[in-house]
DNA sequence: GCCCCAATTTGAACCGGTCCAAATTCAGAG
DNA sequence: CTCTGAATTTGGACCGGTTCAAATTGGGGC
């Protein structure tokens, strides 16, 4: 302190440590660390002194050993599991909003490994070191966005909640998602109206949502007194055109086909371009997910929204409320969708979103 | 030790220390530490051992604690601005596996705090507490992938790399981003190939990138002695529509119309639709980005791609560079984008992706 | 068998915080 | 003015690693 020389020992480069605001303010770090985390514990002087210092300081704490010291940091961490696909981008980014309103801080990280390019691994491989990071870090709780494969289990001890996911039954993890019965129902009944009643199905290929989403159109259909017509298909634009293009061959050919996501409808819409039939008049043609291209007039295209926003949102507050009670019992928390009926079921101007 | 309790003193929620291999192992933690991190200056036997019993207790290294420890983190971070655009998630796809198969860890986080339903501010303003949080983690180097407003020069200290964005000129940062100008240069040689003259550009609000790529078409244009004609407008599909509208609305409308991104693009291949206007015969269009969707046979766009994979890894290589040579000069590079023709300009089938 | 030097191993300080028991301060009561 | 209990402040251990100087071990040469 007298010494000349140590007063200006604050090295430029690093941030201001705790050490150095109580030097700075004549008191001891413990306290500089209360005034922090529990003001009103503090003495009027104190604390005004403590924090005017910090300012013009430019103290800021340290996540890193704040969360050492703590064993556990001050933020709930959002998975992400496939960068690529939007709508994942979109649910993340309304858990973060709502998490922001609550002054929760949410860190959003991705780390899905597989190449994207491969399509025998397309989703939901993670890498085990981002795993180790994240358990490292030990967020209040996960919101895992999307399906993870392998790796479901290894968050044990922090709260997690499954967005737009399928938790397996046993796992005993809270999710949020879109009801895919309802959704089904929606899509189904929406093309009777329209008069069609071959009406088939594209998908069912590559992962737990794909089969959910099949099983629930079978549902809808036999409930219906309709008979399935399902073409087992992946999710790629290419996997719908090839579907379709087999579909439209048949000796009677369905009048609409439903698809597994709105990707895959909008390969159907080309195989019907490219076969001459004219949509929606000779096929209509539905898709899940309204990704935001789907509004566009080019392609205007019937579609289950799943409402990721609220998805988003309830997910949030899901995590608040296991936070709240952490005994609470594991919620599956069922979104109901809705239609956007666009030019690919009803023709002309006559559409509308609502 | 000795005692009885003593034994089974991990708790089964955590994962075992470095002490629990140090006294399962019976060395010391410096040794254990030491054959993780410089295992030829361990004996044969310890290191064997030491390294069997932290496999048989499953011990991990705690991130936290090793960077708090060495001022440091073992990865680089990868900072994506905005994640709902899919050609920032294809980059920041790349340089993670550029970065994987030279052995670095590619920490991917996302942060932007804007509403991107705000057009006021739709890219780049990045969380503070993010900002905070990557400084306390130190990482390696950052790779800034997008236009990040207000934050440059933050992470001072931490080697940066900014892909797919315009530094500000005197920030002596390194960047890999596409050739503007050798794109403008591609589309108006192409569109002049094919006869036209009159071509606008549709575009130039909205940011760095708006104004360089502006700037490019303006050059190209005057450099081949043609008249430029620009509409201001943004990067969304509206703001596509309504600009093509009012030049297709005009005395001698323009034959072909360059735009800004792909999505623009797109509003604009409506905007044709709408007024009457052919495809390619009555008017060309060309978009830049070659985002998946152009490549759609509803849309088929022609596109400048920015070679997105290219970028990525020239980004890993860069921050490779950095790492070797920390006093190496900051370097631009500037990658030579390729033009994907499709039927936005070249009718019929005659279209190729060369 | 002894000595010396290199290789190996250890102990302790440290990174930047948290947290709690103990020490100090303070105000009001007697 | 002293005593007491509450409010405030402090010292030091700790989180889980790294690091380096010092201590220990081991092998080879004489």
């Amino acid at each position: 302190m007298g010494s000349a020389v140590g007063d200006e020992s604050r090295t430029s480069g690093s941030r201001p440590t705790i050490r150095d605001v109580a030097a700075a303010a004549g008191v001891s770090k413990s306290l500089v660390s209360l005034a922090f985390k529990d003001p009103q514990r503090v003495g009027e002087k104190r604390r005004e002194l403590i924090l005017r210092t910090a300012q013009t300081l430019g103290y800021q704490p340290n996540f890193l050993a704040r969360s050492l010291a703590t064993e556990g940091s001050p933020f709930v961490g959002i998975l992400v599991v496939n960068l690529h696909n939007p709508i994942f981008a979109e649910i993340a980014d309304a858990v973060r909003v709502e998490l922001d309103k609550q002054g929760e801080y949410g860190l959003i990280t991705s780390a899905t490994v597989a190449n994207h390019h491969d399509p025998a691994q397309p989703y939901g491989r993670i890498d085990s070191r981002v795993i180790a990071m994240l358990q490292d870090l030990r967020p209040k709780a996960l919101i895992v966005v999307g399906t993870v494969i392998e790796h479901e289990g290894l968050f044990e001890g922090i709260p997690t909640v499954y967005a737009s996911a399928e938790p397996r039954s046993d796992s005993g993890y809270t999710s949020v998602r879109m009801d895919d019965t309802q959704g089904a129902e929606l899509v189904i009944d929406h093309l009777r109206e329209l008069g069609h009643e071959r009406i088939a199905f594209v998908g069912g290929l590559g992962g737990a949502v794909a089969k959910t989403r099949e099983f629930a159109y079978r549902k809808a259909m036999e409930s219906r007194g309709l008979t399935p017509i399902v073409r087992e298909a992946g999710f790629f634009e290419s996997d719908g055109y090839a579907a379709a293009t087999e579909l439209l061959a048949l000796p009677s050919p369905p009048t609409a086909i439903v698809s597994i996501n709105d990707v895959s409808a909008i390969g159907i819409l080309s195989a019907a371009d490219d076969a001459g039939v004219v949509v929606p008049d000779e096929l209509a043609v539905v898709g899940v997910d309204n990704i935001p291209l789907s509004a566009l007039k080019r392609i205007s295209l019937t579609s289950v929204d799943p409402q990721n926003q609220m998805i988003g949102r309830l997910s949030a507050q899901a995590v608040f409320d296991i936070l709240a009670d952490p005994n609470e019992q594991a919620k599956q928390h069922l979104i109901t969708p809705k239609l956007i009926v666009r030019q690919s079921t009803v023709g002309g101007n006559a559409a509308s979103g609502s």
